[in-house]
DNA sequence: TTGACATAAACTCAGATGGAGAATAAGTCA
DNA sequence: TGACTTATTCTCCATCTGAGTTTATGTCAA
């Protein structure tokens, strides 16, 4: 049974946005993700975990949430050298904080996610690297149709919209094609981390449309703008801004706080706060079934 | 670093839908899922389970998905005797297979999942277990405002709707109610294993609204209400019938297949097979943000 | 002081979607 | 042949959504 013992290491996505840019925690120059072995003293995976990144960063977790378990033998870096050596197991968290000062051990260092994706940001427009990109993924795709429809499909070519929850399968994609280590096509990380980092990313951005995660990394109180800037950082798209201001207010999420912001270069906005409460009470629906009422 | 080495195990709910009734593979006369260690030999996660949960079952598992990581000190079988043991980890996968021929060792056997989760059965109406259940879960309350509210949400109480996604929640709170093991309330398992039921039982009632998982569990042909009643078991609520219809053929997942069935007991009803080939390219939605296209 | 500029907030409107159920078709079985 | 059962197609209407337009209220520079 020894044969089956593991090192058992936690990976943590840790986000947090400011100046409009969306940021993960990183430590060796941006290299890597931070991490740390999950150890006996831990009571739970999730307080083995928060507790050492409230140790490294000074700042408490308002939200976290198990991402993916991850022991890949061929993708992790110590890889393919022996067969007698200990297996790896990387359980992967995502976490949103509010501020970034850090100040733990490590080199510490807040890092825009698009450096490492840098196809995925379209707030202003399709980006110009992924002119190059899709070239170099059809060349790989040649005349196998299965391959050129998911490069359609994925990069939003040939009239398909592009669809910012496929981080995850747009970076599997690039990996397949041996196009992840390619000069400009983003910033590359230390073993797997990028692809645990496209995990988070993916897991985010499809939890801001049906759960009300945003409010975690916003400050305490806010414009509509700020709101609708912060998923649009979040989404790496444009929103459309009174059809999400009409769906915020549908959802009775947040409530005004009387005060007024001057700072927006116009007309002053009302200041809102998030209202907790309702979010367990309400259903928040998402996608449903065509429920028969009997 | 020796500290910091874990026995790692891989566990699968394993769900195949026969009569109407969705089912779970189980071992020990049911009072356990089955699982196994994660060996050296496993070139992944997903393969090592695959491979034995095939040599167990004879069967190949067609869907396959990572549920999620446990490993709570205080919920496992052997938690508390001592500081030096080693650390367990259960790594849970969520596996569909279309039949249920059980061949393996370990006395395999499929029970319906409402044998331990009975009050999750809504197709003929509320359960009358419920009654008794929610009495003693309100009785827990007691004046607790937060707890009260939360009793009426997750079991619909006091005007509020049934949401059949809430599994794993309303698990949880008659765990925390201490009900768990109240005779009547549902059949018990070994170790934390019913926990990591309603996990995937969760998980594939949320998966069913957004992505065409169910397909895995049908038979190569069937009638659209052969698919209702499948989506029925799982959800464990009835649906509206021309309303889901019209709700599957607006998705474009399935054709005709031009033959008929007659064991309707009424009218003959059209024969049709799922088309795979449109999964990847459409969108299938879900929720929405308020995109803005400029 | 005034007008250009910028953003806030409210309102409009047509088309799509979703819940509920009626109407019609085509088998089986007594 | 008529009762019964299920299949399949429609209809109706309320609500939601996408895509603006309109009006309000600040700042700032000339």
């Amino acid at each position: 049974m020894s044969e089956s013992l593991a090192y058992a290491e936690l990976i943590a996505v840790l986000v947090a946005v400011t100046d409009n840019e969306p940021r993960v925690m990183t430590i060796d120059a941006g290299e890597a993700l931070p991490s740390g072995p999950f150890e006996t003293s831990h009571r739970t995976l999730q307080s083995g975990l928060r507790a050492w990144v409230e140790s490294q960063t000074g700042h408490p977790v308002g939200y976290l949430e198990q991402l993916y378990t991850f022991a890949d033998r061929d993708r992790a870096l110590d890889a393919g050298t022996g067969a007698a050596q200990t297996r790896h197991i990387s359980i992967g968290y995502l976490g949103l904080v509010r501020e970034q000062v850090a100040l733990g051990a490590g080199r510490p260092e807040w890092h825009s996610w698009y450096e490492y994706f840098p196809w995925e940001d379209h707030r202003d427009g399709r980006p110009d690297l992924l002119t190059g990109l899709s070239e170099r993924l059809l060349d790989w795709a040649g005349d196998h149709e299965v391959r050129r429809q998911r490069v359609d499909f994925l990069f939003g070519l040939n009239g398909q919209l592009w669809n910012e929850d496929l981080v995850l399968q747009r970076y599997e994609l690039i990996y397949e094609a041996e196009l992840e280590k390619v000069a400009g096509f983003g910033r590359q990380m230390a073993s797997d981390h990028r692809r645990i980092l496209a995990t988070g990313i993916t897991r985010l951005r499809a939890k801001i449309k049906y759960y009300p995660v945003v409010f975690e990394l916003m400050p305490d109180s806010f414009t509509l703008l700020d709101l609708q800037r912060m998923t649009e950082a979040l989404a790496g798209v444009r929103l459309h801004k009174s059809n999400f201001r009409r769906q915020i207010d549908q959802q009775n999420l947040i409530e005004e706080t009387g005060e007024m912001s001057s700072e927006t270069g116009g007309r002053p906005a009302k200041l809102f706060r998030y209202r907790p409460a309702v979010v367990e009470a309400s259903s928040l629906s998402g996608a449903r079934l065509p429920y028969s009422r009997h």
